[in-house]
RNA sequence: GGAGGCAUAGCUCAGCUGGUUAGAGUGCAUGCUUGACAUGCAUGAGGUCGUUGGUUCGAUCCCAACUGUCUCCACCA
C-alpha cells in the first residue's frame, strides 16, 4: 500500500495546489503534439489587460475555458489553449501616466515617447507575470510555451499586415469625421469606447439677431453654448412654414459677432423647440452632416484638451465648463439670453477615466466597416458561429447592421504605431508593411512616420490567429485555427467578438471559432457591480489563499446559468469549501479501509444488490453530466455530480458498505472495496475538470494500475449500458425508502437512534429484502432485529399496537407501542390518507380524460398509471393501519 | 426611442426537448460524539412558480398583454 501516497485528516490546498501544479508543467500535459492527429480542441483565453491584476470576472471567465479545456482533453481532443495578455493600449498608459505623476511629479511629455515606453513596458513585464501567476493558481490547463501578447513581435507582424491589406483594399481610409474626443487621455475613442450616462443639464435659448433687421431674431437651443464659437449656419426645415421665411438671411452670432447664413435642411424636426438649430459642424455629428450638404466651413472651437482656442475671442484659453459660465452670464447680461430650462440629457464619457468626452471633427484612420459586416452577418445568421445561449446573437445581429465605421486611430504613445510614413519633401504618404527610410515618390529621405498609434483592439481583434502563427503559415495555425469556442463575458460582444468574426473572416478566410459561449457578470452579495470606485471587489487570490482554487472554482461554477449575472459570496465559498472536505473525507474513508493494490470491476454474479445499485447511479449520472457539459450547461452538470457525490455515494453507499468493509478478508469485503474505488475514481474524472487539485490528489492516493499516471490525461467517463442494473437498483431502492420510512417516524415520535426496535417488515417483494440488507436496518434504522414475511400473524405485530410505517413496497411494524402517541398517530395516517386520495383523484381524473389516454406518449400514460396503482395499494396499507389502531 | 434579460421556499438560485407529490445551497426548527467528515448525520416546517388571458388532453415551462426590475444600443438641437 505504500505506493500511494497516504491522505492527511484535512485537506490543505494551498500546499498540494502549487505542487499539483508544477508537477503538470513539468510533465508537459498542457502541451499539445501538434501532430497527433486526433480531433483538436482548441481555445484562446481572452487576454487579460496589463493594466492590473485578475479580478473575480476573469476568475469566472477562466474558470468556465477550464472546464470545457479539461473535459475535451480528457476526452481525448488534441487540446491547446493558448494563453496571453492584451497591451490595454488606452488603459495602460493611463494607469503609468497616473503613477509617473504621483511618484515622480512627471508628465509623458516630460520624458518623451521613447523614455515614457520603457516605462510602460516595464509595468507590462511586472504586471504580466503577475497575471501569468494569477492564471496558474487557478489552475488553468494553459499551454505556456505558447503565452503570447498583442504587443508582442508575431501580434505586431500581423496587426501591420493586416493593416496593410486592408488599406491597400480600400477598407482602411483617413478622414475628416466627428469622432469622440477625449480631453483627458487626448485621444480619439471609437463608438464602442464611449458611455453614456443621463446628467441633468439646461437648454439655454439663445438670440442670434438678424442681419438688416432692427429688433428681429432667431430663437436657438443649446446644451452646449460653448460650441457657438464654431457656428456656422442655423437651418431650418424647407417644409415649416413657421420658419422658411428665414432661409438665405444672414444672422449675426452674438458676443462673436461673426456672420452666419440660415439654411434649409430637412434634419431639423418641425415643431420641435423653435425649429431652428444651430449648426456646430466641428462639434456634433449631426450638424457635421448638415454642414457637408451645404458646404459650411468647419469650425473647430478647442484645443485638443478641451479649452477653448482663439475662435472663441475673449473666451480663448478658458476651460469649457468655465467658458460656458461666462458666455452664459455675458449672454444674459446682454440681453441675449431668452430662457434656461433644466434639461436632463444623455452624456457621453470616456469609459477608461470618465471625462466627458467632445465630439470634434478630426483627421482620423477610419476602417470602413459596411464590406467586413456584411459577411460577419452572414455567419452568425446561417449558424457557423453559434452563440450559446443563443439570444446574444440577436444583440450581435443589432449591433452589426447598424454598425458605424471604425475609427481606430488613437493619439497615444502605448500601442501599434500606424504604418503610415509621410514624405517631408513630396508630401507623400507610403502605407507599408516595412518600414521606410526613402521616399518611393520623390526619393527623398526625409520621412516620418504617423504619429498616432491603433485603437488596443485593433490588435485583439487578430488573437484567434495571429498567437497561432499568422501571417506565417505555421502547422499551429494549420491545426487548431479555426478555434473551438470562445469564452466571455456580454459585455465584450462588440468591442472584442464582433471584430473578431470580421477578421478572421477577412484575413483566414474563416471563422474565427464556431461556438461564442457567453457568460454574466459577478455581481457582489448585494447583487452589485464589482468596481473599483465601490470598493466591493473581491480578490480571487485571497479567495483562493482562504479557501483553495478548486472552492473557487467549484462557487463560480456552480447555479450558475449560462449568460446569468450571478453574485458571489462568502456562503458561497464555505459551501464549496465544505463540499471539498466531504469529497476529501469520503475518499480518506476509502482508502483507509483500502488493502487492495489494485482496482477490478467484479464480474456481476459478484456483486451485491448496493454495488449494482451504486453503479447504476453512477452511469446515470455520468450520462447526465456529459450531456449536460455539451449543452454548456456547466451548473447543472455540476449539480449533478455534487448530488451524487453527497446524497448517493456519500449518504448512502459508504453507509451501505461500512458492514462488508468490517468484515476483513472476505470476499464481500474485496468486493466492496473495489466497487467503492472504481465509483470513486470514475467520479474523480467526471469532477476533476471542476476541481482540478483535489482530484488529483485523491487520485494519486487510490490504486489507479493501468490507468493513467495523472487524473487529468486520463479518460473522461462515459456511460456504459454494462453498468446498468435496472432490477437491482429498484429492488434496493425499496430498501432505502424503508430505512427514510422508519427514521422518519421514529424522528417523529422523538425516539433517540441508541433506543433500538425489532423491525417487522410485512412484503410483496420478499426478494428485495434478502438477508443481505438486514445488516442496513441495523446501522441505518436502529433495527435490534429484522424480520420479512409476506404476512404476519397479527398476534405478532399488533399485538401491543406497534407502530406500522406503509412504504410504496412494504408494511414495516416497529413494536414500540409505549412511545406511540395514539391520537397523534390517527391523525398522522388520516392526513397521509387525504393527501393519498387527492393525488388518486387527480390520476383518475387525468386518466379518465379521453384526450389525454388519446394524445399523450403511451409511456407517459403508462407512467401514470403504474402510479397511480402504488397510491391505491398505499392507500390500502394506511387504511388497513388505521383499522388496527386501537 | 429600439432591443434583450430577469420575476420559483426567509435569502441566493437551479429546473435541459411542456406530463415531477416543483428542487438545491443557505437560513430556521427538532434530535444526534451512528467506525471519514460538526466544513458532519438524521428529520421537519416553508412555495396559489409576478398578474391576466391564450395555445394544448395537460402550462412553472410555449404565446400575448400587463406590472415590477435590471441591462444593452441609439440619441433631436
Amino acid at each position: 500500500m505504500d505506493q500511494y501516497n497516504e491522505l492527511p485528516k484535512t485537506y490543505a490546498p494551498a500546499e498540494s495546489e502549487d505542487k499539483i501544479y508544477k508537477n503538470w508543467c513539468e510533465k508537459g500535459y498542457f502541451t499539445p503534439d501538434v501532430n497527433n492527429d486526433a480531433e483538436h480542441f482548441s481555445v484562446v483565453i481572452p487576454p487579460p489587460n496589463v493594466t492590473g491584476q485578475l479580478h473575480m470576472g476573469h476568475a469566472l471567465d477562466e474558470t468556465l475555458q477550464a472546464i470545457r479545456v479539461r473535459y475535451k482533453r480528457m476526452q481525448g481532443c488534441n487540446t491547446l489553449w493558448v494563453p496571453g495578455t492584451d497591451h490595454a493600449g488606452i488603459a495602460t498608459q493611463i494607469k503609468v501616466e497616473e503613477r509617473l505623476r504621483e511618484e515622480e511629479g512627471l508628465t509623458r511629455y516630460d520624458l518623451g515617447r521613447e523614455k515614457f515606453l520603457e516605462r510602460v513596458w516595464d509595468w507590462k513585464d511586472k504586471y504580466e507575470a503577475r497575471i501569468t501567476d494569477q492564471l496558474k493558481k487557478l489552475g488553468t490547463s494553459c499551454d505556456w510555451t505558447r503565452q503570447r501578447f498583442t504587443f508582442d513581435e508575431g501580434c505586431s507582424r500581423a496587426v501591420r499586415e493586416v493593416f496593410v491589406n486592408l488599406y491597400d483594399k480600400g477598407l482602411i481610409y483617413r478622414g475628416n469625421r466627428i469622432i469622440n474626443w477625449c480631453p483627458n487621455c487626448i485621444t480619439a475613442l471609437s463608438d464602442a469606447e464611449v458611455e453614456y450616462s443621463e446628467q441633468a443639464g439646461f437648454f439655454w435659448h439663445i438670440k442670434y439677431p438678424i442681419k438688416g433687421e432692427e429688433d428681429a431674431y432667431v430663437e436657438v437651443a443649446t446644451t452646449r453654448p460653448e460650441t457657438m464659437f464654431g457656428d456656422t449656419a442655423v437651418a431650418v426645415n424647407p417644409n415649416d412654414e413657421k420658419n422658411a421665411h428665414l432661409i438665405g438671411k444672414t444672422l449675426i452670432l452674438p458676443m462673436v459677432g461673426r456672420e452666419i447664413p440660415v439654411v434649409a435642411d430637412e434634419y431639423v424636426e418641425i415643431g420641435f423647440g423653435t425649429g431652428c438649430v444651430k449648426i456646430t459642424p466641428a462639434h456634433d455629428p449631426n450638424d457635421f452632416l448638415v454642414g457637408q450638404r451645404h458646404n459650411l466651413p468647419v469650425i473647430k472651437v478647442m484645443n485638443d484638451d478641451a479649452t477653448i482656442n482663439h475662435w472663441g475671442g475673449k473666451y480663448e484659453g478658458m476651460d469649457r465648463y468655465a467658458a460656458r459660465k461666462a458666455l452664459v452670464a455675458d449672454l444674459e447680461a446682454e440681453g441675449y439670453l431668452v430662457k434656461t430650462v433644466p434639461h436632463a440629457h444623455n452624456v457621453g464619457s470616456c469609459y477608461r477615466c470618465r471625462t466627458t468626452v467632445e465630439p470634434i471633427a478630426s483627421d482620423q484612420w477610419f476602417v470602413k466597416m459596411e464590406p467586413l459586416a456584411k459577411p460577419a452577418l452572414e455567419v452568425v445568421k446561417n449558424g457557423t458561429v453559434k452563440f450559446e445561449p443563443e439570444r446574444f446573437s440577436k444583440i450581435y445581429v443589432n449591433w452589426m447592421e447598424n454598425v458605424h465605421d471604425w475609427c481606430i486611430s488613437r493619439q497615444l504613445w502605448w500601442g501599434h504605431r500606424i504604418p503610415a510614413f509621410y514624405c517631408r519633401d513630396c508630401g507623400e504618404m507610403t502605407v507599408s508593411k516595412e518600414d521606410i527610410t526613402v521616399c518611393p515618390k520623390c526619393g527623398g529621405t526625409h520621412i516620418d512616420q504617423e504619429n498616432d498609434v491603433l485603437d488596443t483592439w485593433f490588435s485583439s481583434a487578430l488573437w484567434p490567429f495571429s498567437t497561432l502563427g499568422w501571417p506565417e503559415k505555421t502547422p499551429d495555425l494549420e491545426k487548431y485555427y479555426p478555434t473551438s469556442v470562445l469564452v466571455t463575458g456580454y459585455d465584450i460582444i462588440f468591442f472584442w467578438v464582433a471584430r473578431m468574426i470580421f477578421s478572421g473572416l477577412e484575413h483566414m478566410g474563416r471563422e474565427p471559432f464556431h461556438t461564442v459561449f457567453i457568460h454574466g457578470l459577478v455581481r457582489d452579495a448585494q447583487g452589485r457591480k464589482m468596481s473599483k470606485s465601490l470598493g466591493n471587489g473581491i480578490d480571487p487570490l485571497e479567495v483562493i489563499d482562504k479557501y483553495g482554487a478548486d472552492a473557487l472554482r467549484f462557487a463560480l461554477s456552480t447555479g450558475n446559468s449560462p449568460g446569468n449575472d450571478m453574485r458571489f459570496s462568502d456562503e458561497k465559498m464555505e459551501a464549496a469549501r465544505n463540499f471539498a472536505n466531504k469529497l476529501w473525507n469520503a475518499s480518506r474513508f476509502v482508502r483507509m479501509n483500502l488493502t487492495i493494490e489494485k482496482v477490478e470491476l467484479p464480474s456481476a454474479d459478484k456483486l451485491a444488490a448496493e454495488d449494482k445499485w451504486i453503479l447504476s447511479q453512477y452511469n446515470k449520472t455520468v450520462a447526465a453530466v456529459v450531456n449536460a457539459l455539451d449543452h454548456y450547461e456547466v451548473g447543472v452538470a455540476l449539480a449533478a455530480i455534487y448530488e451524487f457525490i453527497w446524497d448517493v455515494y456519500c449518504d448512502w453507499y459508504i453507509e451501505l458498505t461500512k458492514s462488508r468493509l468490517a468484515d476483513k478478508g472476505t470476499e464481500g469485503n474485496l468486493v466492496a472495496q473495489n466497487v467503492l474505488c472504481y465509483v470513486l475514481t470514475g467520479t474523480l474524472k467526471m469532477l476533476h475538470p471542476f476541481m482540478p487539485f483535489i482530484t488529483e490528489e485523491i487520485y494519486q492516493a487510490l490504486p489507479h494500475d493501468g490507468d493513467a499516471e495523472s487524473i487529468m490525461i486520463s479518460e473522461y467517463p462515459r456511460a456504459n449500458e454494462a453498468l446498468d442494473f435496472p432490477r437491482e437498483s429498484m429492488e434496493l431502492s425499496r430498501v432505502i425508502a424503508a430505512i427514510k420510512a422508519i427514521r422518519m417516524r421514529r424522528n417523529e415520535m422523538n425516539v433517540v437512534p441508541s433506543r433500538r426496535a425489532k423491525v417487522y417488515i410485512e412484503t410483496k417483494y420478499p426478494e428485495s429484502f434478502g438477508e443481505g440488507t438486514y445488516p442496513f436496518f441495523v446501522r441505518l434504522a436502529s433495527a435490534s432485529e429484522v424480520e420479512v414475511a409476506a404476512s404476519f400473524d397479527e398476534q405478532i405485530v399488533s399485538a401491543d399496537n406497534a407502530v406500522q410505517i406503509i412504504t410504496d413496497s412494504a408494511t414495516v411494524y416497529l413494536p414500540m407501542s409505549d412511545l406511540v402517541d395514539t391520537e397523534k398517530e390517527r391523525a398522522r395516517l388520516e392526513n397521509e390518507l387525504k393527501k393519498l386520495d387527492g393525488e388518486i383523484l387527480r390520476l383518475e381524473k387525468k386518466l379518465s380524460n379521453e384526450g389525454f389516454v388519446a394524445k399523450a406518449p403511451a409511456a407517459v400514460v403508462d407512467a401514470e398509471r403504474v402510479k397511480l396503482a402504488k397510491y391505491k395499494e398505499n392507500l390500502d396499507g394506511v387504511k388497513a393501519a388505521l383499522a388496527k389502531l386501537k
